[in-house]
DNA sequence: CAAACCGTTGAACACGCGTTTAGTCTCTTG
DNA sequence: CAAGAGACTAAACGCGTGTTCAACGGTTTG
């Protein structure tokens, strides 16, 4: 990852790394041990050898590119999650294959994973109370659930990449399209969507007639609004 | 997926309906033919013979989903696309099947997935621009990009399920979360998050000071804002 | 110098996979 | 009733997988 040149490696790291490009390309199911060997040009008995087992390269992945990713510390470190994401976007185009494994383990759900994204959040509440503080941000109807949504906003150009270069018109997310991509987001977080409150305010008025647990099916749509809203 | 007693449904049909289920819940890399057979009740062979391979059984299963979703029309349909979503969020635990492969075929781009894609987009942007006219909705920055994040975000809540039970607090996604969901939703997109356009400004300076391609280094990071931005 | 060690390998093993084959059973049809 | 078709299965085939094994060569150590 860091290496300029791979023969400065240890075999060990050669491995590793091979690991992660092509777990983060493919995903761990579809990756075989002898393809990982080939790319490191090693035999396969010899990542056996380093590793132990296919599980456990994965899960020596998991932590490397989390620690990569958290700036070499284990404990949670609040601010500096969200300031890794946007490092590592704005040059998407050389942290790639570390952005692609960030992706699969937040994909499919792996106890690192989970880890890494109770990180992300911890660090998006702590900073978001502190911005209400500091009166830059609206003091939330729903902390959490704000915090939730927030975080999930700000990892989706690196879970959907495929997603947000296709709607963008491209077949790979660079830093152009996520250049692109800053005002209107900006725009939106600033200003919102809609020109006033009525489709807020409609929405607050049906679930407050349906207090009790479910959807009574014949309800008068309130939603009328593009997709997202829910 | 309609049938309230599977003895009801032909033998094809609950396979099918296995496939499903199966292939949602583990990705279709992870779930084999024989347990697909297991839990439809058959033999592996029959699957095969039904279906002519375990990829011909995939591709009949997007086909399937999709139609359901779209509401039996191979068009695109517009409206009708986010207004399924909305319907099958609402009672999510009685579509949880189909929502978990909706989200796999999102997920891992295939053909079927990246056709729903583009549908739920076309169909994102056809209610911006109508909603724009309407006066609901603020004329946006860049119509493309607002309509693309519009459409990703409405689809977070499928792809990444667990995600949002865990930030809320649960172990799976269910009504009441989405219910709570709503109003916090609802007032970002009305109101915004920020309470100013301190930060849009700043970086909108910051973009046209460095009105070249790449990102110098150095530039005074404009964006201390959680971590979503960008 | 011999011994122990370590990185490394090709070959083999056991297993699960998707698929094929050959056959049985149960209907329908002439 | 005979013949054919189609639903269905047990068994097996071929293949790719993760992993193990025995051995080789170079370096370090007693």
């Amino acid at each position: 990852m860091r290496s300029s040149h791979p023969q400065d490696l240890t075999t060990r790291a050669r491995i590793r790394d091979a690991a992660i490009v092509l777990f983060g390309q493919q995903g761990p199911a579809k990756t075989s041990v002898r393809e990982i060997a080939e790319r490191a040009g090693v035999s396969a008995a010899l990542v056996i050898h380093h590793f132990g087992s296919k599980d456990r390269l994965r899960s020596e992945c998991d932590d490397f590119v989390v620690q990569e990713f958290l700036g070499r510390k284990d404990e949670l470190v609040g601010e500096d999650a969200s300031t890794a994401m946007q490092t590592w976007l704005a040059d998407i185009d050389q942290f790639r294959p570390l952005v692609d494994y960030l992706a699969r383990m937040l994909t499919d759900p792996t106890p690192a994973g989970d880890h890494l994204f109770d990180s992300l959040l911890i660090a998006t509440k702590r900073m978001l109370d502190q911005q209400v503080i500091a009166g830059v941000v609206r003091p939330p109807l729903d902390r959490d659930v704000t915090a939730a949504y927030i975080t999930l906003y700000g990892i989706v150009p690196i879970i959907m990449q495929g997603l947000v270069a296709r709607a963008l018109g491209g077949d790979q997310l660079d830093a152009a399209m996520l250049r692109r991509s800053t005002l209107p987001l900006l725009d939106l977080y600033t200003n919102g969507l809609y020109t006033d409150s009525r489709i807020l305010d409609s929405a607050r008025d049906a679930l407050a007639r349906t207090a009790g647990p479910s959807s009574d099916k014949g309800e008068n749509d309130p939603n009328q609004d593009p997709d997202p809203p829910r």
